[in-house]
DNA sequence: AGGATAAAACTTGTATGATAGGTTGAATCA
DNA sequence: TGATTCAACCTATCATACAAGTTTTATCCT
């Protein structure tokens, strides 16, 4: 066993770093700037040091902080804009969102699979918004119902009320999460939905749609927290079917 | 209104444009990009074409698209590695916790919130789970809770069985959508957790948490649903008790 | 002094060119 | 056939430069 070129030791049985990819100096980059985020106790909209301080701090070029502050910026942490320092950034769903969204795309999970977390949620959000709502979100609500069936047959507008509604009930849990997983799990599904309407031609099977959307309305609205959720699973197994029915497996 | 330089003009009313921040050059390859893999139908682990390839495509430097590609990254859309091609990545909830905890380190949220969409999601993970485990599943949760029994003094390793416990019923549920929020969820609050806990000074309290999540893995393996929900309230409300006593408003 | 305005200083966005080091697959050798 | 080597390719990082957007400072006019 005589090596000519000893380069490389016998190929030193894997290193246990070598399973975990490497850390870069972006990853650290990365990690050092939350962390002084976290430290320095930042909120939203506090300004960080400029790409080149971090550099400077950090002892690497201003392209590693860039593509830092860029990992961070994707993921909402901060907020960048040209000419300006990043600020921390504020809590949106739209991450999430993106991610469900991906998830859906490449088919790592189905559309029921999606459906029946948001049931899990929003068995939740209609409860508390029944219990929690004030006099104009009760009316708002009926509003959006309103909305909804002028739409019926406009399948843009139809899907952006459907969202605001759902999210307008997640409002009124005054939980700011709630809305934020609603309308991320909700809007995932912006591409599903269409395939899923095409199969509800006649103006029944849609009013249909309007009518379990109005029954939850009302139960919020009366205050009457098992009523919505008997409702919301009317909507949900609506919503099952109509799957079924479009072919999704 | 005499102006001697008429470098800009009369700011012509703020265009809506510049509400919304400007797009850059990297938000199009962002968006080229996720274009590119949706449209070629690319599924996890498939590889993308090189920065060097987009770059020529899109007419831009590569500087660009390597910004492009670390927020992608970020998101875990695609995977980056040295000297490999950028993979569509996997789902995992990672991007939703770092979401989350980014949230409440920066009091966006409050532990309370974080707790009650827990028990939104949970409450329906525990019925399915109930209902769908196996018996291995069954065995594994009981076996959870004797490790949370043993290291009921060890804060590091009673986190992590509890996490584990959490995911694992989530993961009985047979719908990948559940573990990674309930990860998500429960691992956004390791950092809050120690204050909480620090309260729970005498063996008694530490042995109510684990009884608690004795009873659900119980009812679980008894298959009994509303068994199931009844205890995971009782986890819940002993969670909220908790959060009062270590001064979380 | 006060307030508008222009200039300076700073910051981010993008481009170019280089190099080091990781990965992969083809060619090669035992 | 199977292990090895090597060349081609690719990403990670750096240094430098410049355009364009923002903030701060200095300036000027009233």
């Amino acid at each position: 066993m005589s090596k000519r070129h000893p380069p490389v030791p016998p190929a030193a049985a894997p290193s246990p770093a070598a399973i975990a990819p490497a850390e870069t100096r972006v990853d650290n980059a990365v990690r050092a700037i939350t962390d002084y985020i976290h430290g320095q106790g930042l909120k939203v909209d506090d300004s960080l040091p400029s790409e080149a301080r971090f550099a400077e701090w950090l002892g690497v070029s201003r392209t590693v902080i860039r593509e830092a502050f860029k990992s961070l910026s994707a993921i909402r942490i901060i907020e960048m804009r040209a000419g300006r320092r990043a600020r921390v950034g504020g809590f949106d769903g739209s991450v999430i969102a993106l991610s469900l969204t991906h998830a859906l795309r490449t088919e790592q999970i189905s559309p029921q699979q999606m459906w029946d977390a948001r049931r899990a949620v929003e068995r939740r959000t209609v409860a508390l918004a029944a219990s929690r709502r004030s006099d104009a979100e009760a009316a708002h609500l009926l509003a959006l119902v309103e909305q909804m069936r002028d739409a019926r047959h406009d399948l843009a507008r139809m899907t952006e009320h459907d969202i605001a509604f759902h999210v307008a009930i997640a409002n009124a849990t005054r939980n700011p999460l709630f809305p934020v997983l609603v309308a991320s799990l909700t809007s995932a599904m912006r591409e599903t939905n269409p395939m899923v309407w095409r199969h509800r031609r006649d103006d029944e099977a849609r009013l249909d749609v309007v009518r379990v959307h109005e029954d939850i309305a009302r139960a919020i609205a009366a205050g009457d927290p098992d009523a919505a959720c008997a409702a919301l699973d009317k909507h949900f197994d609506l919503a099952a079917q109509a799957l079924l029915t479009a072919g999704f497996s």
